[in-house]
DNA sequence: GTCTATAGTCGGATAGAC
DNA sequence: GTCTATCCGACTATAGAC
């Protein structure tokens, strides 16, 4: 193993601190495969046997960049994610207090993921592993999607009564999910809809408000759908 | 073991068919940069060279494939987008009939993305192309987008008699088509979640129908804020 | 029109100096 | 721990045979 002192430790975290940011911006960019280990060193401003020396390669830096991703997505949104979890394991909750919990996971999430110009970096390579899943997919499922459609569907599954499990509370948990995530998504082609370069902060709280909006609105219409079992929307 | 694909014979094909077959997926798979000559050619059956010979380069090829992927969506969905403009054109449309085609607008666009298997393929390459936008995103903008956001827009606007232009509306079809969208993109999500391999035509159906539902509770909360000025979705 | 051969460049990873 | 130098395979594109 490597001799360290503290300055040396200090070096170290900071070459492989500048990897891991190098790393989020070109994988994002030009994908695994575009990204060459030489533009990711430049990036970074360290040498090109940096990558091996500390990652192993070129794939392990991969590796820790979407581990670092999810460790820094779930930082911020594990207060909201418990919140929600918490209140729909109260047995007093009511329908009221659990759709605006639901509101307010959502928003937390529109805010951190929509209006975050980080979130843009880490959403390149989030997106990649839905294009064409790596071995790095499973450390997004498990850290991130999992844990979202989780905490919505404990909601969902107490406002609806269907099972956790079910079929229709997975596909309405990932509707509801879906809408904050498109509007990061579908940046781009939103942006060239709207003639602009980037969103204002205005714009943001103003999707963030639709989001909240449109949640409440599936999710009384599923409510009721499932109370009375009928396969129309409430009139 | 025979190569036949179940479309047509490779040997009757053309080769610059085929370029464009194997263009779909391996610029999907690996991205433009990490797409390489040799794997397309191999791929598609022809020789390396065959690619600078029909097409100029590795980017003449990937701009015909987005065109060519252009084309085959807005063949499916012409007819609805075509019949979804007319009713909105109508001054004799009622809101019910609006609400109708809007769902049989987003129900024909379920269909074709979510349930095709083709789609999926032309899916990985838009979605690339909104994760880092080349100069091939205008020819999917104009050709995929435009067109889908504006047929919605335009049924939205008359049923919530918001401008066709204003923000609130852009919003507010981005919302509604990424009902959608969501469940193309976030597939290999929902599939892990469900633990399958991939969706039945059943489970297709019922999400084309929960998007459906979705879509009307939008709408309508839509049209009742819309109309009464409140902040609030329709109790 | 389709092939082989090859030019010229760039890729990831390593060895060894310091 | 960080650097330079280098290996060698893979890359895109072209030239020219047939």
């Amino acid at each position: 193993m490597t001799h360290k002192t503290g300055k040396t430790d200090r070096k170290e975290a900071d070459a492989r601190e500048r990897l891991i940011e190098a790393g989020i911006d070109v994988f994002g960019q030009h994908g695994f495969e575009g990204a060459s280990t030489r533009r990711l060193a430049a990036e970074a401003g360290v040498n090109i046997a940096a990558i091996p020396y500390y990652y192993g390669s070129k794939e392990g830096l991969y590796k820790a960049v979407v581990e670092e991703i999810v460790q820094r997505v779930r930082e911020r949104l594990a207060p909201e994610i418990a919140s929600a979890n918490d209140l729909a394991m109260r047995e007093d909750a009511t329908e009221g207090e659990l759709i605006a919990e639901l509101q307010r996971l959502l928003t937390a999430m529109a805010l951190t993921i929509i209006g975050s110009p980080e979130a843009k970096r880490w959403a390149r390579i989030v997106l990649q592993e839905q294009i064409k899943p790596s071995e790095a997919f499973e450390i997004l499922f498990q850290g991130f999607f999992k844990r979202m459609l989780g905490a919505c569907g404990t909601l969902l599954s107490r406002l609806t009564r269907l099972s956790a499990e079910s079929e229709e509370l997975i596909f309405l948990a990932q509707a509801i999910l879906g809408q904050v995530l498109i509007f990061r998504i579908g940046e781009t082609a939103l942006l060239r809809r709207l003639d602009r370069e980037q969103l204002t902060p205005g714009q943001v709280s103003k999707l963030a408000g639709l989001i909240a909006v449109n949640v409440e609105a599936i999710t009384r219409n599923a409510i009721g759908m499932a109370a009375g079992q009928k396969g129309k929307a409430k009139p």
